[in-house]
DNA sequence: ATGGCCATCGCGGATGGA
């Protein structure tokens, strides 16, 4: 089973994209994030000609967030139960590879529980932004520790606007307690981590400076100086079946490509 | 480096992104 998610900054500019990475690269769940268009709007028959059910929480102008699958989604949950918030930012699903195994709160090998999310970015600590960043962080765990208990089989996964380490960052000392890269927002990471979620890109070798996203400006991605703010964690169950887990540079090669590039990760259909 | 680039809204230039 392999998962992935990319931001792709427009559903109406990348959707060509999309449907092409797709047919080189048949995942079997793809969570997308900002959208940045209404539900009305989202290209559902598009996708389904490509052979993907869609699930689509959408928002004017910004944000927005889906996951296509191959397998019909079940219990689909829209943005964070318990943290009140006007943007879409998060949405879930449950997913099988064997339809005639139960989804949902089951601990079935055959049934994840797919969170795809689009963090906020933050924009500047200090600012109004970054205090909403913190306090839909600290939402989100909240949510996280019940639903892990409902479904052992988790997968988070998204644009999460924070870098781990200075591994993630091309100028750890330029972006030294700069958005994205602050003690702050990473102890809300490891919080996460705490909570018994694995990044799946450390549990194998990595090309060196491998990163996710990279400016539009000064020719960044020719000069990788990127970050790694795209990530896919697991729960605990889930871990001993991830088989690989990298970063799909080849859309970003693209004539009109997105900011971000697509994080794959590869599930085994049982633990070793 | 003051900002560079891109998408949206909407038709100029502000806002948000990261």
């Amino acid at each position: 089973m392999k998962l992935a998610t990319w931001n792709i900054n427009s559903i109406t500019v990348r959707l060509p994209q999309v449907l092409d990475w797709l047919a080189a690269n048949p995942v079997d769940v793809l969570a997308l994030q900002e959208l940045k268009l209404t539900d009305d709007k989202f290209p559902h028959d598009a996708f389904a000609q490509a052979g993907y059910s869609s699930q689509c929480f959408g928002q004017k102008t910004y944000n927005g967030v889906a996951l296509l699958s191959r397998t019909p989604a079940s219990a689909v949950v829209k943005n964070i139960p318990g943290f009140d918030d006007d943007m879409a930012r998060v949405i879930s699903a449950s997913f099988t590879l064997d339809p005639a195994a139960p989804a949902g709160g089951s601990s079935n090998p055959a049934s994840v529980r797919v969170i795809g999310a689009y963090f906020p970015n933050g924009q500047e600590p200090g600012s109004d932004k970054f205090e909403y960043k913190m306090a839909w962080l600290s939402g989100l765990r909240a949510w996280l520790r019940t639903e892990l208990q409902t479904y052992p089989n988790l997968v988070l996964m998204g644009d999460f606007n924070i870098t781990f380490d200075d591994a993630d960052v091309w100028d750890p000392e330029g972006m030294r307690d700069q958005i994205h890269c602050t003690d702050e927002e990473r102890y809300h990471l490891q919080a996460l981590i705490a909570m018994g979620l694995t990044d799946t890109h450390r549990l194998f070798a990595q090309p060196p400076k491998s990163y996710s996203w990279w400016d539009y400006r000064d020719m960044a991605f020719r000069r990788n100086r990127g970050l790694r703010i795209d990530h896919i964690l697991v729960s605990h169950a889930l871990k001993p079946r991830v088989q690989a887990c990298h970063i799909d540079k080849t859309p970003r090669k693209n004539e009109r490509p997105s900011d971000h590039a697509p994080v794959v990760v590869e599930l085994a259909p049982n633990a070793a």
